[in-house]
DNA sequence: TTTTATCTGTTGAGTAAACAACACTGGAGC
DNA sequence: GCTCCAGTGTTGTTTACTCAACAGATAAAA
């Protein structure tokens, strides 16, 4: 498992990304995401705004690269994304969804529906492809869509009632509950 | 090549040097002078060597622009630059003086004496200039040149004797018997 | 001696970013 | 209706930075 060779990215590159990222994740955390114009993570950023289209369509591209990269750190963290489907894995991964939205309501400030509806189909992506990578490793001749499909929108549906309750359970004893509603379907690949 | 006109300035630039002085420091808390290259520096801030070579002459000259920044902000701080020649504000020059030395010493791990001299040349020249403008501001008729001149030296040798000694007495204590021996020769322009 | 290695300071060409415009949109206020 | 305002995307030109290569210096092996 090589550490990613770590793209030979023009430094510029890097540095500007980075810096849009930055100031993009500091200013939702301050206003709600629409809100947020594209001149403020520019100024923020310390960037010209032509600069900022050069690297992402709109703010809306922008919300999705974010979240996309913070979901995937997180993965990578527990190093879900080397591995293949097992009931353990299945269980952090759950936990991994509800602690990701959790952060994101406290640390975000908005209670808007365009930005939860926006980082919905982004987690919902990323969570299908994991989910696709783990089920095709297994010999199970049986497509691995549907499957897929179904758990997805379940760990994200159980992932946002825990987020939003106001009076958080416990989150381990929450999975556990959980779990079984989920692994029932994907048995077959255990 | 660094006659630093400040506010409309590319924020590439701005951005460029910031991050070349902000290497140089860090790295100067870890390693002395001498053994700081031109690469460690580029290298930490993540630009281009060349690019270094565009905005400084060589770690001389970032030397020298490094410190001469960081004492004119100790100046600034407290508002000396807008001052004229009072027993009062000479104090005060002097405690930043050693202050900035003592400072210096603690943050900086080296031993070496290159370093030293290039430290005392820069500083030297910076209290010089602000005294001489303090001292223009008067209205006796006798150059400000050699009372400066003395000032200078007597303020730079104190503050080094201060920010050497090992067990260094209260600073306040030590301005206050400091301070007559520079002003006898300033009375003057009180 | 020659070799190997690391750092320096500089050059020319290629590229990302800055800048200063531009036309356009949606909303607020009169 | 209208203007005013603030934000959006886009464009052509200029500027700053990157990159790879260079020769020279220094020094430590071989």
């Amino acid at each position: 498992m090589l550490p990613i060779p770590d793209e030979k990215l023009d430094p510029r590159v890097k540095r500007t990304r980075g810096l849009i990222l930055q100031s993009f994740e500091s200013l939702l955390a301050e206003k709600n995401f629409e809100s947020v114009s594209v001149q403020d993570v520019t100024g923020k950023a310390q960037i010209n705004r032509a600069t900022f289209y050069a690297h992402f369509q709109d703010k809306y591209a922008l919300l999705d690269h974010s979240i996309s990269q913070m979901f995937k750190q997180e993965i990578e963290k527990r190093t879900l994304n080397a591995c293949h489907y097992t009931p353990d894995n299945l269980r952090n991964l759950i936990l991994v969804v509800c602690e990701f939205l959790a952060r994101l309501h406290t640390d975000c400030a908005q209670p808007h529906n365009q930005f939860e509806s926006l980082v919905e189909s982004t987690i919902k992506r990323q969570i299908f492809e994991l989910l696709s990578y783990w089920l095709k490793q297994t010999k199970s001749k049986t497509s691995a869509e549907l499957p897929a499909t179904v758990a997805t929108w379940a760990i994200y549906g159980l992932a946002s009632l825990y987020s939003h309750t106001k009076k958080r359970p416990a989150l381990e004893k929450f999975v556990d509950e959980a779990l079984p509603l989920v692994a029932v379907n994907l048995e077959q690949f255990a």
